[in-house]
This record gives C-alpha cells, sequence and structure tokens, in this order.
DNA sequence: AAGCAATATTTGAAATGTCAAAGGTTTCGC
DNA sequence: GCGAAACCTTTGACATTTCAAATATTGCTT
C-alpha cells in the first residue's frame, strides 16, 4: 500500500460520511453494488465446491481444468496467448500452468515451423480422456448444486447476466490514472 | 495430479455416450452449466476492472479491501475465524492478510483478555478513512460498469442469484471420497 | 542490410489461495 | 486438578494470481 498520505489528504478535505457508506445498501440507491457482492460470494461459492470436487476425484485444479477445456475444443492446439485471452488468464500464469500440465503429461508444447515466438499447447491423448471424464462430473456437480432453481429461472438468468456482461464489458477503463 | 491409472481405468470402462437419448435434452440439459460460466466469466471481468481501479487509486489489493469491508461493519473487531467465514478465505490465508493490513498501519491485532487462543483485527482510524474513501469509489465503479441494465432487471437478478446461492447452499459435498 | 517497432513468451517479485500439520489455550469429564 | 478433546491461529509446502521487466523472434522501413 503506498501513497498513502495523498490519498489521506484527499479524505479528510472530503469527510466522508462513514455511517452510510457501507450500510445503506437496502435503499435501493446501491441495487448495483448489492448485485455485485451476491454476485462474487455466489460465485466464490461455486467455485469452492468445485474446486474441492477436482481435487478430490481428479487431483486436479481448476485452472489447470479451465485450461484443459479451451484446449479440449480446439483440437490442432492453442498458442499461449490465444490460451491467456480465454482462460482470462495473465499470459505468466499461463506459462507456469502449461508448464505443470505437461510435468503431469496432459498438454504438449510445440513451437510451430513458421514461427519461433510462438508455443502452440495440445492435449495429450491422456489429457483429452481425463478430461473428458472430469468435464462429464463436472457438468453433473453443477446440475446438483443448481438443482433447486426453476429452469426458466436460469434460462432468464443466462439471459440477464448476459446483458451485465455486455454492459460492463462497455464501460471497462483501459488504464486510466487520476 | 495423483491416481491416475484409476481414473484412467475408470474413463476406460466407462466410455461415455456423448449422444443424446433424453428428448430435449440439447436444449435443456446444459443449462445450469452454461449459466455457470456465464457467471463466472462475468464476475472475472468485474473484479479485474475493480482490482485494477483499487490499485491504481489506492494502491490496495481486492482481498485487502473485503476484509477491511467486513472490519468496518464492526466497529469492535472481529476474530480472525469470523473474517475468515465472512470473506470466504482459508484461516491461514487470513493470517498474511491481517500482517500485511497491520504493517500498513490499517488494522491493528488484540489478544482478548479472556481467551489467548483468540486474536482480534480492528480498523485503526486510518484504515477507517481509507476504506470509507475506497468503498464510496468502488460503490460508483460499480454503479458505472452496469449502468446500460436496466434497474428491474438489476433487482431481479439479485432475487433468482439468491435462489441460486441457496440451492448451492443445500447440495454443498461437505467432504467426501468416493 | 541495418535498425526498430510489433509480437509472443518467459521470468521475477509480491500477494493471494488451498490444504494439512503443528502450536498454544481453554474446557470438559472424571 | 489431570488428561484428553475441542478450539483458534499460525506455519509450511505448493499452486495461482497480477504486474512489470526482460527475452526472443519476426516484420517493416528505409
Amino acid at each position: 500500500m503506498q501513497d498513502l498520505s495523498r490519498i489521506m489528504a484527499e479524505a479528510d478535505s472530503e469527510t466522508v460520511d462513514l455511517e452510510i457508506i457501507v450500510q445503506g445498501a437496502q435503499e435501493g440507491k446501491k441495487q448495483e453494488l448489492r448485485l455485485w457482492l451476491r454476485m462474487l460470494s455466489t460465485t466464490k461459492l461455486v467455485s469452492q465446491e468445485v474446486r474441492r470436487r477436482l481435487r478430490a476425484e481428479f487431483g486436479a485444479t481448476l485452472p489447470q481444468f479451465d485450461l484443459m477445456a479451451q484446449l479440449y475444443r480446439e483440437g490442432d492446439g492453442l498458442r499461449l496467448g490465444e490460451l491467456s485471452k480465454r482462460t482470462m488468464v495473465t499470459n505468466g500464469n499461463v506459462t507456469g500452468l502449461v508448464e505443470r500440465l505437461e510435468a503431469d503429461g496432459m498438454v504438449l508444447r510445440v513451437t510451430p515451423d513458421g514461427d519461433r515466438r510462438v508455443t502452440v499447447a495440445k492435449l495429450t491423448p491422456k489429457g483429452e480422456k481425463l478430461f473428458g471424464t472430469m468435464a462429464a462430473a463436472h457438468e453433473g456437480w453443477l446440475r446438483d448444486m443448481m438443482a433447486d432453481v426453476d429452469p426458466a429461472v436460469i434460462a432468464e438468468l443466462w439471459k440477464d447476466i448476459g446483458e451485465v456482461k455486455t454492459s460492463v464489458s462497455n464501460h471497462l477503463s483501459g488504464v486510466d490514472f487520476d
């Protein structure tokens, strides 16, 4: 944490009302915040359950599963940069993930002849087989977890969250300082 | 990754049938998976934006912000175990988070007289002030990001995701091996 | 052909994340 | 009160995460 003095000075000059800021999410003013907190906690809940089961049943991690899912649907493999975009994982992170998956024999790394900057990752047969098993289980877990939710609600949620995603995408700050 | 041979054997003996037998299964079967993938990617998108801004504007991290939010609404402080539950962060992780926040002067650690097993974390005045500023900004970011979504949809989403969360909560596997 | 910008991946530092095991403390049962 | 069980936090080993800087390679410009 850096640059505190400047920030504190700002806070001082404003005298933000500390009582109201976090609390009053009930009153309609903070619908977005309230929704976000609920989305976040729900996502964490599901993620942790999925992670726990992937680990217990397959000894795999969620990021590994995600990465393999992308490779699974592109039989010819993907460049690491592509993988990074699709999994929303940083480049540096993909390097390590692929490294470990390769060590486990799930993934193969190849440098194509045309361009030696590039590394293409590809599932091995072993990786494909394991992922197939995991994917089927994974789908079942989700169906179970959401079993009490009306299918119509699920469809509605899918649509509406799509709207949220679009809105968010259109309001991202590239990189800006104040 | 461990225990592969057993898992592979299972996969072999099952030969999962990718063709779907039940009627209407193409559309209905994977609704939950589809919803989950969309929830996950949307949450990642928002998280990354929030993280980027917290860092750029306040030099703080998202987990730190989360933790401070919990302490903010409990002026008397919270035991680390409580913090762990509320932030959905493991115990060991809370230790480190609080350590760093204490080093930054945002948080105070106290061992109450009654029970020396316990550590209570509490925001310092400096921490309170900074959090107040961050919380106000944070709320604004979310309002901006979701600006294109109809308020009625936001309210609906909040309600429906609540249903999802309840369902998931009721279908968690404590700890089970197969 | 030399130089330089653009592209693609890796590396390194710091923080966060999980899990399991280890430490102290308290409390309960006897 | 003693010893064991229960409780709370810390520690340690790894994996994942981000960002920024460093490498390496290609392609463009002149």
